[in-house]
DNA sequence: TATTGTTATACTCTATAACTATA
DNA sequence: TATAGTTATAGAGTATAACAATA
């Protein structure tokens, strides 16, 4: 074949995101198994990390780096304002805005729902060693970055 | 600190998950806005990709593959079917089973779709190299065959 | 009795447009 | 007029149970 791309690269160019959203779904599956029935889901828990990593946020800058439509993130945070776990309040400067704040109950939340995250992830990649997870972390990572004008996530090295 | 694990590891170990929900959704979100209306969703290119890399499948066995429940795979492949990208016959060994085959229309459909995921995968690893990209495949796809019984999926190396 | 595929249903997730209150 | 947040709604994705046909 006088094909110009080596073969092995070519199937690899195809099929990243089959595989993203193949362990993406078997990953939320199983967190939402673990966890204690109406407990927080996945994309709880990354708001709140968001926040406690961030600090507080109007929603509109919450919606960004989750790349979640504003109107889906009036949901996500009454669930958790419901629960204490977040608090609202009005930005004094420009009265239009809601500041997003986590409330210690949140901050621990966020540590007993890392526990379990832990867990499914140690499941999900027990196929890969400390290094190579640390690789995947890193690539996807970098990869994420370029996807949000300002997101480093869990950027904590 | 006596902490036995290494700083670094520790974040990486609770963060891989959120990363790869934010990544897979902004994938199917570009996925989706790339294609004609109407046209295959990603679900359907995956499914048509499996058949086409292993032949004709039971439907409970594809299920299994999809990591989906045998009842949310039946709507995926009316679908496919009502557009004649698929063909389901009953096994003639046992008259429970049906057998599903890629029609020579879906196999060029294949095609096309995933030159339209090529695109969007093109956009979303912008920040790798050919290299880091064939990396991230390679430990994706080591993942995802743990969490399935028989998954190799496109290990066409 | 167990298995394959199917139907029905409820709930979550996502996208979109229209609305309010402030600026 | 534009922006931050909200409400409402429709469609896609997912989990579950019950069912028919066949083994």
């Amino acid at each position: 074949m006088t094909d110009p791309t080596p073969e092995g690269l070519i199937s690899v160019r195809q099929g990243v995101l089959p595989l993203l959203e193949h362990l993406t779904r078997v990953g939320k599956r199983a967190y939402l198994n673990d966890m204690d029935p109406g407990g927080l889901r996945l994309r709880h828990l990354i708001a709140l990390r968001l926040l406690a990593e961030r600090g507080p946020q109007g929603q509109q800058g919450l919606a960004e780096a989750l790349s979640l439509d504003p109107s889906n993130v009036v949901g996500l945070l009454n669930e958790l304002e419901e629960r204490d776990l977040v608090v609202r309040r009005r930005d004094p400067a420009d009265r239009r805005r809601h500041i997003v704040e986590l409330s210690p109950a949140g901050a621990r939340e966020v540590a007993v729902a890392d526990e379990r995250a832990v867990d499914v992830e140690d499941r999900l990649f027990v196929a890969l060693t400390a290094e190579e997870r640390a690789t995947l972390f890193d690539l996807l990572r970098r990869a994420v970055g370029t996807t949000l004008p300002a997101c480093e996530f869990p950027a904590e090295d």
